[in-house]
RNA sequence: GCGAGAGUGGCGGAACUGGCAGACGCGCUAGAUUUAGGAUCUAGUGGGUAAAACCGUGCGGGUUCGAGUCCCGCCUCUCGCACCA
């Protein structure tokens, strides 16, 4: 009786045979346990990569293990596949960008399934397929019928490769994609989605997600930016100019007021005067990052003035290009005295500097300082509210501008609404009809989808979209009063489309419906979402968005999307760099399932560090479990009818009790594989039973090998449909404990007693230690402290 | 600049509410076995010493019987935001 090799290969094979024929990751149509398994899913270019590998082989083995548990898991996959590359490898190859993206799933999906991931493919989504992108259009009218898409124009983000960029995808001045400069153009009629109206719940309910790491919480405060404050109206030339202040018990130390460049009051000064128009185009044509650029401030004078409504006092206005013009209204009140950016302002175009805050120690004085005081203080030189502290001069402030009618209270928040057109082909098209007479139309659900043409050849257009070249697409009737009339020509951003994937995963087959409700109710929230922490501010937002926007419509019984967040690590290779093409050190995971198997590669991939931690990819992990693989078969093999010893049995089911918890808790397998690798260690020779349960418990890391090994050991059926392992508190309990005898906390010996022994016999046995004896000679010990179960320390 | 997180052997990483620092693995050393091995098995492996003592969790202080863990002050690295009024 010779162990059987251990030949990945046809076990794989086998693998995969038994858990189609037995259907295993069917959804069940009517759980009565649910639990919703959600990977972020896969943009397809080219194959799946190794740090997907990683992503949905942590979401497999959490499938894995809550199946065993007797959970009904939903578990599907699908593609995020509307987007540029496909665009950019039309033009490049001559592929058509469905042709290329559809190719590319094939090739991904292939992947996936030879990892083996339990996935329902039967719910596969294509978000570029019209079956999908009926719903994407269905969800924009919603926003639409609700009021929650407008259109407007927009200064926008001008990549001259890319086209029209988010303001999430200019990284530094750059493209994202390409890394070319990106510069500013005017588009007139762009759709946006009212997200900002959703900033103080997007905000607020982040408290409610126990679930989400802490640290995505902080980003996606800070991102929201809320800033709490007041308006204030100056007076203009019988104009009001609006500013917004988080300290208005500044307000006496105005000496100035700018405006931003793209403020509609700059271009009017401009008209009459050409230093300011000068001023104003070249600001503009400066690139982002220019601007940012922090150091030195740059502006112009009008010649005008504004009236600072608290003292009546006139000061000068200036047009500068460090006021960002979408934040707040556009316009700052210069108080250089208590800003540092106002301060270095006033100092280079040499405007007064006025104290109104006069810090604890006084004496602050407008000519000697050399930097803003933004500190507290008390108020001076600020008519009746001199002597008032700084915590109380902001409300005091604020109550008098509103009794007056010259403000109020009001939160900023740096949240901006979201510009959800994109002039580009390969996208959801936007359903919407313009009318001459009637202004814009949503396309009626029955005519749904709008179907983006796919004889289309011309996938660049200059500033403008390509389907606006079509006339056989542009043309329409007006759905109100059937006038003939033009589509909309732009597509959507594709995070909308990946902003509610996961509902239609819920039943992805519905013809008549983006999703049955009594679904949505069955299986919603998700219970664990797994993905990069890259997405904290944009895709996990707009998710969170358009789940409140869907919860209020009637259509979904939560109002955030998801009850656990995790963010997995990313991988490296081994040197710490990232993979990439162009580097040449990508580590195909074809490659290394071809070499060492799906279930090695997922055991070094689990074993590296704890999922969240980023891991640089070495085959001396893959070495390691190799052995651990290799050694689990051969002990498995070799399992006898034997009595367990005692400390086989306790180790075991402490062994159970901590791989349990690790799936529940903080997915860090790296220890759960240590703690089986420890009983390995212990218990050499397996009794059948023990080689049952750790076969059960190595099931959701290394499927394959498990399935197997399940059917060697002679039970029927497949693992994944057996309950998992339970554990004994009592079996698992120490009897006996080593304790430590310490002497002025340094270790001089140790003795064993039973688990439960007395503090009082603990110290009395500590004292009876030789080492001790001969420390106290005789006298008495200053104190004895003693930690049950752990040791006892003599201070002498 | 602001905010967050992290610094532990040659390497990846363990360490519950403060209680034996270095689990588990890689690598390395020695031995066994083998025609051979990136195979398997056994033993060892933080520094230091003949053996002890002693020293060791980025640095400097502190609290405590006892600190990788708590407090204060630094240094370094990573990530996010970045003229947000």
């Amino acid at each position: 009786m010779t162990t059987p090799k251990y030949d990945f290969k046809s076990i794989e094979e086998k693998g995969h045979r038994k858990w189609r024929q037995a259907n295993l990751f069917a959804t069940h149509p009517e759980p009565r346990k649910k639990y919703y398994m959600l990977e972020m899913f896969a943009y397809p270019s080219g194959d799946i990569h190794i740090g997907h590998f990683r992503n949905y082989g942590i979401g497999d083995a959490v499938t894995r293990f809550r199946l065993m548990q007797g959970y009904d898991v939903l578990h599907a996959f699908g593609w995020d596949s509307f987007g540029l590359p496909a665009e950019n490898a039309a033009i490049k190859h001559g592929v058509h960008p469905r042709e290329w993206t559809l190719r590319n799933i094939t090739t991904g999906r292939q992947t996936l399934q030879r990892m083996g991931l339990s996935y329902d493919w039967e719910r596969e989504v294509v978000t570029s397929e019209p079956d999908y992108y009926k719903w994407t259009q269905w969800l924009f009218l919603l926003l639409y019928e609700r009021g929650l898409a407008y259109r407007a124009p927009s200064l926008v983000n001008w990549c001259p490769n890319d086209g029209i960029l988010a303001n999430e995808l200019v990284q530094d001045g750059r493209c994202w994609r390409c890394q070319s400069e990106v510069g500013k153009k005017e588009i007139e009629n762009c759709w946006f989605f009212r997200y900002s109206d959703f900033a103080a719940r997007l905000l607020d309910d982040l408290d409610r997600l126990d679930g989400w790491p802490e640290t995505i919480k902080l980003l996606q405060r800070n991102w929201i930016g809320r800033s709490e404050g007041c308006e204030i109206d100056f007076d203009f030339g019988g104009q009001k100019l609006t500013v917004f202040t988080t300290r208005p018990d500044t307000t006496w130390g105005v000496t100035f007021m700018v405006v931003a460049p793209e403020h509609p009051i700059a271009a009017e000064v401009a008209q009459t005067q050409p230093k300011v128009a000068a001023y104003i185009q070249q600001a503009l044509r400066k690139k982002e990052w220019e601007r940012i650029a922090e150091g030195e401030k740059d502006g112009v004078f009008t010649g005008l003035t504004v009236t600072n409504p608290l003292n009546g006092e006139e000061v000068q206005l200036w047009v500068a290009d460090y006021v960002v013009a979408t934040y707040g209204t556009g316009v700052v009140m210069g108080v250089p005295g208590h800003d540092t950016r106002d301060f270095a302002f006033a100092k280079r175009y040499g405007i007064p500097i006025r104290v109104v805050i006069q810090p604890p120690g006084n004496g602050l004085e407008a000519e000697t300082m050399e930097d803003a005081y933004v500190g507290e203080g008390t108020m001076v030189n600020s008519g009746a509210l001199d002597g008032t502290p700084t915590p109380d001069g902001i409300p005091a402030v604020i109550e008098y501008l509103a009794q007056k009618g010259l403000g109020r209270p009001k939160v900023n928040y740096r949240l901006k609404d979201w510009l959800v057109s994109r002039q580009r082909y390969w996208g959801c098209p936007i359903p919407i009809i313009h009318c001459a007479e009637c202004g814009p139309q949503g396309v009626p659900e029955t005519e749904l989808p709008v179907r983006l043409p796919l004889e289309q050849t011309q996938f660049v257009a200059e500033g403008r979209s390509p389907l606006a070249d079509n006339p056989e697409f542009m043309r329409a009737t007006c759905p109100r009063c059937g006038a003939p009339a033009e589509r909309d020509p732009d597509t959507m951003d594709t995070f909308v489309c990946s902003s509610w994937y996961h509902f239609r995963y819920v039943d992805a087959r519905n013809e008549a419906a983006p999703w049955d409700k009594e679904k949505a109710k069955t299986w919603l929230p998700v219970d664990l979402y797994i993905g990069g922490s890259e997405h904290a501010c944009m895709h996990l937002l707009y998710f969170r968005f358009i789940t409140k926007v869907l919860h209020d419509a009637g259509w979904l019984p939560t109002d955030e999307p998801t009850q656990r967040l995790f963010n997995h690590g990313m991988v490296y290779d081994a040197q710490g760099l990232l993979m990439s093409k162009s580097a040449g050190n990508v580590v195909s995971p074809n490659a290394i399932m071809s070499q060492w198997g799906v279930d090695v590669c997922r055991l070094a991939m689990f074993f590296f560090a704890p999922s969240e931690d980023e891991i640089r990819w070495k085959e001396t992990g893959l070495v390691g479990a190799q052995r651990f693989a290799q050694r689990v078969w051969d002990r498995v093999h070799d399992a006898r009818d034997v009595e367990d010893t005692r400390a086989a049995q306790r180790k075991l089911h402490q062994v159970i009790r901590k791989v349990t918890a690790s799936f529940e808790g903080d997915l860090h397998f790296n220890t759960s594989m240590a703690a089986i690798m420890e009983f390995m260690n212990l218990s050499k020779q397996l009794s059948r039973s023990s080689a049952t349960t750790l076969v059960q418990l190595l099931a959701p890391l290394a499927p394959f090998m498990a399935e197997e090994l399940w059917e060697m050991l002679g039970h029927p059926g497949s693992v994944f449909r057996t309950s998992w392992p339970t554990y004994d508190e009592e079996l698992a309990r120490e009897e006996e404990v080593e304790v430590v005898v310490q002497l002025n906390g340094k270790v001089r010996g140790r003795f064993t007693a039973a688990a439960d022994t007395s503090e009082e016999d603990l110290r009395a046995q500590a004292l009876r230690d030789p080492a001790v004896q001969k420390a106290l000679s005789g006298k008495e010990p200053r104190k004895v402290i003693v930690a049950r179960g752990r040791l006892v320390n003599v201070v002498v």
